[in-house]
DNA sequence: GAGCTCACG
DNA sequence: ACGTACGTGAGCTCC
């Protein structure tokens, strides 16, 4: 017999948007739920295998057993943009796919499922979410009902559902009793599940139940007869309309698991390369065609260094040995492909780097790798230096589009729709097609004289390295170890029982059941506990002082002294790796540790920091950009009166304040200045009335005067952010100064926070974005002229705004100059661009 | 693995 | 009527 597979469409997309995070393609189409939808749909024809497939949908007006319920259409929500916009790209997949779409005006996509199963002569499979389609199973109909959003499927046939208790017409009369309420079907008031499944299993039908009416009584008995009415409206309601006229018949178009050119590009238009990947297609043909490539398996050493001896003097090297061993010279017309159970056999490792080492040192060869700074770590204990140019395939995805974060090269070939296990062949095709891209969205120049040059700079950063005062550390760690000890039993004994204090669970129920306190703001797990509600609570307990202070040293001592220990070398320094494709703005990210949050803040924090030291006999000299962020803001906004604030050298925040406030420069008090500064930090972070007025404590219409004053006083910042979130809406993207793009998505939202949290973003970023170009350019810079002036001073550190380098105390003055000159110098702005620079003993001396 | 909390710019 | 400050990473609990 063969097999007929019907979806049930809208319900199936529904879930999958709901189950899924809000995926957008590179120009920010939506295509989660279409991804949902299409992995599910895989996965079920590789275990039924279907002949035939059926695609249902619904119809925009209700149908007419809907219609005759008033109440249908007022409460019914209409589908979200996000989401009706994903309808017709998936219908044009599922046929390309030779899966026919059925749906007729006026019809929902049940009845037509009714409908075929009732005429199919073939096995039948129903897929969908709703309860509904249980009254269709029969003999040779089976329900595959999808649970946990789409990800899991179970089968319902006539067995499964009597061992619920039910036959499937059965289902109808369930219906008609309890309603439902996704469907806005009424039922009788007040009967829900429980109740109904009772009544049918003693009377069998709605029919049944209401000839025994008289053998229920009390409140039961009142609910039926009050609800006669609409359990016969439900009951027409829930019937599936099994004769609609639909015409589609699906023997005229037989399925096939392998699928034409037509359905790969549509995948790869979606950016659903992992997908594409998996399929049998019936045309196979490259995408990107690489040039003509012979495979040669390499069976020992000598093979291997006559294999690589072919890639000549200006060739190119493609190498990918993260997982597998890939190499690739594709000038010379062939390709040397060299797998896995080479090494161990005719050649080890250590060969093998040997045997690449004349290629990766050849000035000459250009090479091509994904994140070229993780191989010059692996390359470095077998004396091998990455020289040339080495292309990175990831930085250049990065700067394509900042949102997108491809952790491996598998992963970033396959959003790009390129097929194949060999690795250096999928370098090249990927290095060709980035550089089109990045050509067309104007990124070559960041990438050749900003992101590429700076992975070198990375890379010396890292190996260098941060010393850490051990003997400090230890003390310390015992410190806070006695400290935190102290606390949590003087919590225990105020709480009056032993709870784990880290637990926030465990603390809410202790402070707003036990003790009774009054609670915040709830999160998804009970009430919050965190800083802000124990600091409003600090007064009427003495437990949440005590609770605060240990919550302060757990944090410092879990996070940076007991995390940090393992991570220190045997030179007593420690390695943080930088990540330069993971930001949105530009940024850069430190893990392994994060040097880029030691506490600096408070008092306690500050004993952190202090155990980061400069290499013996050196100093460490750090510069920090002075309200770099808000002097962009002066300079791209061209606000003149801002502008001149700079200008002046005075203290800004300051001079805002005399400006909302409108008092003279020096009868500015703490306060004023306090407020002044909060509007300028929330004029970065795109600027909310609510956001300003959490963070200063102050009403919203209060927040409101204070952002219409600031804009009175610096009109031209108003008019840049509304410019910025104008050509966001209108391009899809914001840039930094430099060029450099972030994709806003959000923007098309139809709920209202998305897209206000994007216009934020189109505030924030390119100032952000702007910064983090600007100390990047700087750290080349401090780099390159520390090399060439032959100084054994080394930067090691940055933290988004500041530089550190670990500096000879010969070097001290000199270093410090140059520091400041670099940082200085690298941008030309219509204001000041000032960096301040300090040394000292260790990082909180230095700062 | 998600959610909460909190460290930094 | 809605629910928000921008950008990160890590440790801990609890499911």
């Amino acid at each position: 017999m063969q097999t007929l597979v019907l979806l049930d469409s809208n319900s199936l997309i529904n879930r999958a948007f709901y189950a899924l995070p809000p995926l957008t393609d590179r120009k920010g189409r939506q295509t989660g739920a279409i991804f949902g939808f299409v992995n599910m749909f895989l996965k079920l024809v590789d275990n039924y295998k279907p002949d035939y497939v059926v695609a249902a949908f619904d119809r925009k007006a209700p149908t007419f057993r809907k219609k005759m319920y008033e109440g249908y259409k007022a409460t019914r929500k209409p589908m979200p943009e996000e989401l009706a916009c994903q309808l017709e790209p998936l219908k044009r997949l599922l046929r390309a796919m030779k899966v026919q779409i059925a749906e007729i005006d006026g019809y929902e996509a049940d009845d037509i499922l009714g409908t075929l199963s009732k005429r199919s002569k073939c096995r039948t499979y129903i897929v969908t979410g709703d309860r509904d389609s249980l009254q269709l199973i029969d003999g040779k109909t089976t329900v595959l009902m999808t649970k946990k959003g789409i990800s899991e499927i179970v089968e319902y046939d006539e067995a499964r559902l009597k061992e619920d208790g039910f036959t499937p017409s059965q289902i109808i009369d369930l219906k008609s009793l309890m309603g439902d309420s996704s469907d806005n079907i009424p039922g009788v008031a007040g009967i829900g599940e429980g109740t109904a499944t009772k009544l049918l299993k003693e009377y069998g039908t709605l029919d049944n139940v209401y000839a025994h009416i008289d053998e229920t009584k009390g409140a039961l008995n009142r609910k039926l007869t009050e609800g006669r009415e609409s359990a016969y409206l439900s009951y027409k309601l829930a019937t599936i309309d099994r004769d609609c006229p639909i015409e589609t018949s699906p023997e005229d178009m037989p399925f096939s698991q392998t699928y034409d050119e037509e359905v790969r590009d549509i995948l790869l238009e979606f950016e659903f390369g992992k997908i594409a990947d998996r399929l049998n297609f019936t045309v196979t043909e490259k995408k990107a065609e690489t040039p003509a490539v012979k495979a040669v398996q390499i069976e020992d050493e000598a093979g291997l260094s006559d294999a690589l001896g072919r890639i000549k003097n200006g060739g190119l090297l493609a190498f990918d040995i993260s997982q597998r061993i890939f190499i690739g010279g594709s000038d010379v017309g062939y390709e040397v492909v060299i797998s896995d159970n080479l090494l161990g056999e005719g050649v080890d490792y250590n060969t093998f780097i040997s045997a690449l080492k004349p290629l990766i040192e050849d000035e000459d060869v250009r090479k091509i790798c994904f994140d070229k700074k993780t191989y010059m770590h692996l390359f470095e204990p077998y004396g091998v230096t990455v020289k040339g140019v080495c292309d990175d395939v990831m930085l250049k995805a990065y700067l394509c589009d900042s949102n997108r974060n491809y952790k491996t090269l598998s992963a970033l070939a396959a959003a790009y729709g390129i097929n194949g296990e060999d690795g250096a062949a999928v370098l090249v095709a990927l290095d060709d097609m980035l550089d089109d891209e990045m050509r067309e969205k104007e990124q070559e120049k960041l990438y050749k004289e900003l992101e590429l040059p700076l992975v070198d700079v990375l890379y010396s950063m890292e190996t260098a390295g941060f010393k850490v005062d051990r003997k400090y550390l230890d003390e310390l760690n015992g410190e806070l170890t006695a400290e935190t000890e102290k606390l949590a039993a003087e919590i225990t004994d105020l709480a009056g029982e032993p709870f784990n204090i880290n637990s926030t669970q465990q603390l809410a129920r202790i402070l707003f059941e036990k003790l009774g306190l009054k609670h915040g703001k709830k999160t998804k797990k009970g009430y919050s506990t965190n800083v802000e509600v124990l600091e409003s609570l600090k007064n009427d307990h003495p437990i949440i002082p005590a609770i605060l202070q240990y919550r302060e040293l757990v944090k410092l001592k879990s996070t940076y002294l007991d995390g940090m220990l393992p991570l220190i070398d045997k030179n007593g320094k420690i390695h943080t790796v930088f990540r330069q494709a993971v930001t949105a703005t530009g940024r850069l990210s430190s893990t392994e540790p994060n040097l880029q949050n030691i506490p600096i803040r408070k008092e306690s924090g500050k004993r952190i920091r202090k155990m980061f030291v400069p290499a013996d006999g050196n100093v460490l000299v750090c510069g920090d950009y002075s309200q770099i962020e808000l002097r962009l803001m002066a300079h791209m906004s061209g606000d003149k009166t801002m502008i001149e604030a700079f200008n002046e050298g005075e203290d800004f925040h300051r001079s805002t304040a005399a400006k909302l406030f409108g008092v003279p420069f020096d009868a500015v008090t703490q306060d004023m200045r306090r407020s002044a500064k909060a509007v300028n930090f929330g004029i970065i972070y795109g600027i909310s009335d609510f956001g300003l007025s959490e963070d200063l404590g102050i009403s919203v219409p209060q927040a409101r005067r204070y952002m219409q004053n600031y804009f009175e006083t610096y009109p031209d910042v108003k008019r840049f952010m509304e410019e910025c979130v104008a050509f966001a809406k209108a391009n899809g993207y914001v840039k930094t100064l430099y060029g450099r793009k972030r994709y806003i998505p959000e923007l098309q939202a139809s709920v209202y926070a998305t897209r206000a949290f994007g216009e934020r973003v189109a505030m924030n970023m390119p100032l952000q974005g702007t910064a983090s170009d600007i100390i990047k350019a700087a750290m080349i810079e401090v780099d390159k002229k520390l090399k060439e002036g032959g100084y054994k001073a080394k930067l090691i550190m940055q933290v988004h705004d500041e530089l550190i380098i670990d500096c000879p105390l010969s070097e001290k003055d000199e270093v410090s100059k140059l520091l400041k000159t670099c940082m200085q110098n690298v941008a030309e702005l219509s204001v000041p661009l000032i960096a301040d620079v300090g040394s000292g003993e260790n990082w909180l001396e230095a700062k």
